[in-house]
DNA sequence: CGCTCGGTTGAGCGGGATCAAGCCTTGTGG
DNA sequence: CCACAAGGCTTGATCCCGCTCAACCGAGCG
């Protein structure tokens, strides 16, 4: 069930948040390719289409600018370039506007350890204000082109506009409860569970940047995915083929279409986790 | 190893801090009783002996006045009582002053899913500001004191104590980043390493409030600790008995000695799990 | 071209779940 | 005080999911 209008690749949403004078091109269903002209959308806070995932939500034109004033946006990442590495001193938090970003340690055997993958209109680096440092490094899986927010100017300003201080708080707090449940599933859902709940929750993040959410590229390797699931490779592999299988999705390398929401949703909730009340889990 | 002057029972450590004009009977390990009078002990933010834990860390004597002028204290919770439902309102965060608290939610099926235990220092409810509504419920494992923040007034408040906006934004930070240890903990550690851990982090905050970090009483049953860690109820029992027999503890119901904490250390972290750098886990 | 790296597939093993039985503690009511 | 019930804890036997090891395939790249 793929809802043709929607049919966009995240190449094109790159193309369009970065605003480079290029020309964005998106496929529609029929295979003719749209054209965006790029000079159109200046980026900026009050432009962005992560508008209401991210910390603008709630803020009045005035706030508005302010923020977006302190807002530093370089170029695009590349793939595999660091946003900050372990022990970096803490400065600022990242916004997502596109692409997606890997969080991870290394132990002293030097394998990787991933914590977490973010998405677009998710604030990366929160984990840093405790201590001051950055206790896990981050780099672009992708593409990437990001907000950066000096903290200290964010604090400054959030304790004046109480907007800003609200949603900062939000944030912090939806990242919490998104740790809680990654918890559970860890802890006791099965492989097919936490597969199915990742590629949930990567759907749910489309379907809130008003993409589709049936249809998307993975940014991260297999490899990735297991380490970030506590599985180890072969189990994913495995899993992606069993469910191609059963016809809930087709999936060629990292290109994946979800043929039937319902039965991934089933896998991933058996019982209807009430600990995702008051959020659509896509 | 026990530190004889620090052998107090957490018994004590409750009498202590709930202000009620009883007298606190601790322990000393020669056996003889050591008597602390009540009324000289007023709770307040200013004398709290979690300050350094809590939320006034860092404050000035105006502010801390401030802060502790919005903080509710009612008579401590008895084990088994609410701090509030799922679903409730969200109106305030929770201090944890002493005892413990557990958080968790249910299925339909009316089981149980723990989704944290809660120590002395600890805010609880944090997860709730995103929606507005309380995604777990939290009860008491035992007669447990705490200080109910009334969060509107307490966002208000940072919002012209930068310090206390400051440290706000560092509980949470820290909440985040012990979650996402945890998630990587039950992603990939052992049923071994998981009950090691926890043990380890009991022993850390028995620490931080200067009471032995090798002997206490768990609050929890084993059921609770199982569902916690994601681990069959005979899983948990069995690693005691075997903890017990390799000499690392001793364990008679809820009341554990640890005897060995380098092993217990070397069992939690094989190769040095960097997560933990800024923090001395015990 | 050959190398490396990411991904797939198969065979066998083991840690922890599940099922089952029994013990000990705690609470309740006579 | 004891009798009884209920729930928490322990221990044993068996089973199964997902890990490990191993081989192979294909894509990308110097």
């Amino acid at each position: 069930m793929i809802d043709p209008g929607q049919k966009i690749w995240s190449n094109g949403a790159i193309a369009r948040a970065t605003g480079q004078h290029t020309m964005g091109v998106g496929f529609v269903a029929s295979g003719k390719p749209r054209v965006v002209d790029m000079k159109a959308l200046k980026v900026a806070c009050q432009t962005c289409s992560l508008y209401e995932l991210c910390l603008p939500l709630g803020l009045e034109n005035k706030d508005l600018d302010e923020l977006d004033r302190i807002v530093k946006r370089q170029r695009p990442l590349q793939r595999g370039n660091y946003l900050f590495h372990v022990g970096d001193p803490f400065k600022s938090v990242y916004a997502i506007r596109t692409g997606s970003v890997k969080t991870y340690t290394c132990n002293d055997e030097g394998d990787e350890q991933v914590t977490g993958f973010h998405l677009p209109g998710e604030l990366v680096g929160l984990d840093a204000i405790t201590s001051g440092r950055h206790p896990c490094a981050a780099r672009a899986l992708e593409t990437t082109s990001l907000c950066e927010i000096p903290f200290s100017r964010l604090e400054e300003l959030s304790s004046h506009i109480p907007g800003l201080q609200r949603q900062l708080l939000r944030l912090m707090s939806r990242e919490i409860l998104e740790e809680q449940n990654m918890m559970v599933w860890l802890g006791k859902k099965t492989a097919e569970q936490r597969l199915a709940l990742l590629l949930l929750r990567i759907a749910r993040n489309q379907h809130e940047r008003h993409f589709s959410p049936y249809e998307f590229n993975l940014s991260m390797s297999r490899t990735d995915i297991g380490n970030y699931l506590g599985l180890a490779v072969e189990t994913i592999s495995r899993l992606f083929s069993r469910f191609q299988q059963d016809g809930i999705l087709t999936v060629e390398r990292k290109h994946v279409v979800i043929q039937d929401m319902d039965r991934l949703r089933q896998i991933a909730h058996p019982d209807d986790c009430p600990l995702d009340t008051g959020k659509v889990l896509c």
